[in-house]
RNA sequence: GGCCCUAUCGUCUAACGGUUAGGACGGAGCCUUCUCAAGGCUUAAAUCAGGGUUCGAUUCCCUGUAGGGUCACCA
């Protein structure tokens, strides 16, 4: 008795129906159709981005498409918005798909509405006694459970274990008529015990056991389980290369399985060491709900760029990155984006566990990008962060601006530019002080006390340098040599030693050496002991704002 | 625990079976210097262990160990 109508009532067309409506897809030879199919249960992960990443490269290079399909067939764990959220998120980041929600003939790409896709497939599996119902509650199934890890063997619903594998008929209608809830199970003939050659693209030639597990396709919802829809979506979809992460590579065999039953060409697939992360001595996949930097949305915040994660994520697809991006032609060409990177599949092609996050590396990346800015660029890109990061900052910005721009210009204009901004959030507090909003008075006087001996000391100082700063020409003076020259008279003057000898011998007949003296003005102007080279700080600064913030010391 | 994957500096990784085991990030030091940043130079730092095979093993094989993954009506 063929139960296959009782069980998928709603069923109107078979597998022929979807097969011509998919037809094969017409690429040149060597064309790789890829997919990402992240499940909408929260943010964009980093992860997904690696792999979006990986995928987008793949198919792009070697003329292909790449998929984009939404895998929300778990609505208990789905998370409103996170779809829009993805796809925002991969477009953001420059890794659109050619197909996908928006656009493309293989759709649906959201797989909660290709249900009736999936029955199809799983109504001609019935047919053919490729599957069948499981009535067994979840109570039954977790008792099961126990009492195989009580007899220590294997768990898992298979062998003698699979129920009603090979129920009686009579049991199976009476459990129809009842009602009963079930799920549709794939019914295997593997054997566990035997292995089948199988060939990963990035990790070899591999050998896996069978499949003997008769695994649900369907639950009892009638939504299809990952494994199937997998294989259905991708088929139909004309998927020839499945590259996902490593997690996936002990179900291959329920894949290969379920290829073979509907006798289907497999993909090629390759599978990716997923990105970890250390946490005391222990290293573990990165997880979305306890790793902060597992969310894209935290390095916007930060501030790194979307070049800065994707050059990042490209070193950790391809370890040649590094040769490339720090060739010599490269490094000074300005106009080289992470985006140029000649990415390679041979690369991917290795072993080892899977990479922990580096900031330390993120860092370095992200600023030779920024260090190839000019100061325009930086200062629009900074204000941008900030408006929705910082807006008091963005408001002081964006007031300022021609002076912002000149701040960030500083040093960066040149052949070997400063890089001494890796994010935004740090570039702000980097250069926050050139405006009187964020200039620290008491903080400077804490320093220069501690420098000067005591305050009458400093006071004596800071009054002689608002006199003697006055001069115009500490501000427009335009060669660097003549400043100097003028500011080491400035600083005998002031009583500061411009030898160093004379000072090494006498230095009671000093207030201090040249290098305190520059200190001085340092942080007199700025608040800070670190800053880029005083000639420009001044200039920048202006006069007014010199002379202002001196007085406020003093 | 079963099964699967993996194993080179702290991190990411190179190395037809023959190298003083290379590079990058990070660290340390020096130079330059008004402090940083940058730049230049130098430096410390690794083949998980034990057996084979071989003239020769980081590389091939076995065992052990360690790490990771996976064992759901989640993906």
């Amino acid at each position: 008795m063929d139960f296959s109508d009782i069980l998928l009532p709603d069923v109107k067309n078979d597998i022929d129906f979807w097969i011509k409506k998919y037809p094969a897809r017409d690429l040149k030879a060597g064309a790789k159709v890829t997919r990402l199919p992240p499940s909408p249960t929260g943010f964009l992960h980093i992860g997904a981005l690696y792999m979006g990443l990986i995928n987008k490269r793949i198919a792009r290079d070697s003329g292909g498409i790449f998929i984009l399909r939404i895998e929300d067939t778990d609505n208990e764990r789905e998370v409103p918005g996170a779809r829009e959220l993805i796809i925002k998120g991969l477009k953001q980041y420059g890794l659109e798909s050619d197909e996908g929600p928006t656009a493309g003939n293989y759709g649906p790409y959201l797989q909660s509405e290709r249900v009736d896709i999936y029955q199809s497939f799983a109504k001609d599996l019935i047919k053919r006694g490729l599957a069948y119902p499981c009535f067994m509650t979840h109570e039954e199934l977790s008792a099961m459970r126990k009492e195989q890890e009580a007899e220590k063997v294997r768990p898992g619903y298979y062998g003698k274990y699979a129920k009603w594998r090979d129920a009686p008929k009579e049991k199976t209608e009476e459990a129809l008529k009842n009602k009963t809830p079930f799920v549709l199970r794939f019914k295997s003939n593997g054997d566990q015990n035997t292995k089948q050659p199988f060939k990963d693209e990035f990790l070899g030639d591999l050998q896996v056991p069978q499949n003997d597990e008769d695994f649900p396709i369907l639950k009892s919802n009638g939504i299809p389980t990952y494994h199937f829809a997998h294989v259905v979506d991708d088929y139909l979809m004309g998927t020839n290369f499945v590259i996902r992460g490593e997690e996936w590579l002990s179900s291959v065999p329920k894949h290969l399985d379920l290829w073979r039953a509907f006798n289907w060409q497999v993909p090629a697939y390759g599978h990716v060491m997923p990105l970890n992360k250390q946490e005391g001595s222990t290293v573990r996949k990165i997880s979305k709900r306890k790793d902060p930097e597992a969310n894209f949305e935290m390095y916007a915040k930060t501030g790194y760029s979307e070049d800065a994660i994707i050059g990042y994520l490209y070193r950790l697809a391809n370890p040649s990155f590094d040769d490339w991006w720090q060739a010599p032609e490269n490094l000074s060409n300005k106009k080289l984006s992470v985006r140029d990177f000649p990415f390679s599949i041979e690369e991917l092609k290795r072993g080892g566990r899977g990479p922990l996050l580096d900031m330390k590396k993120l860092d370095s990346i992200s600023g030779d990008i920024i260090a190839k800015m000019s100061g325009d660029v930086i200062s629009q890109k900074m204000i941008a962060w900030a408006e929705s990061n910082d807006p008091e900052f963005a408001n002081v910005a964006k007031n300022n601006l021609e002076y912002f721009n000149q701040v960030l210009s500083i040093e960066r204009d040149a052949e070997n530019p400063r890089k001494d901004i890796v994010n935004w959030s740090q570039g702000v507090s980097q250069v926050n002080y050139f405006f009187d909003e964020y200039f620290d008075a008491k903080k400077a006087k804490q320093i220069l006390v501690a420098d000067l001996v005591d305050e009458n000391r400093l006071n004596t100082v800071m009054k002689d340098l608002v006199q003697t700063l006055s001069d115009d020409s500490y501000y427009t003076e335009n060669s660097l040599e003549n400043w100097v020259e003028n500011i080491k008279k400035l600083a005998t003057m002031v009583g500061f030693a411009v030898d160093r000898k004379a000072y090494k011998e006498a230095p009671d007949k000093f207030k201090g050496d040249f290098a305190l003296f520059m200190k001085t003005i340092r942080v007199g102007v700025t608040g800070r002991d670190r800053t880029p080279n005083l000639f420009y700080v001044l200039k920048v600064l202006g006069k007014d704002r010199v002379l202002s913030r001196l007085k406020q010391i003093s």
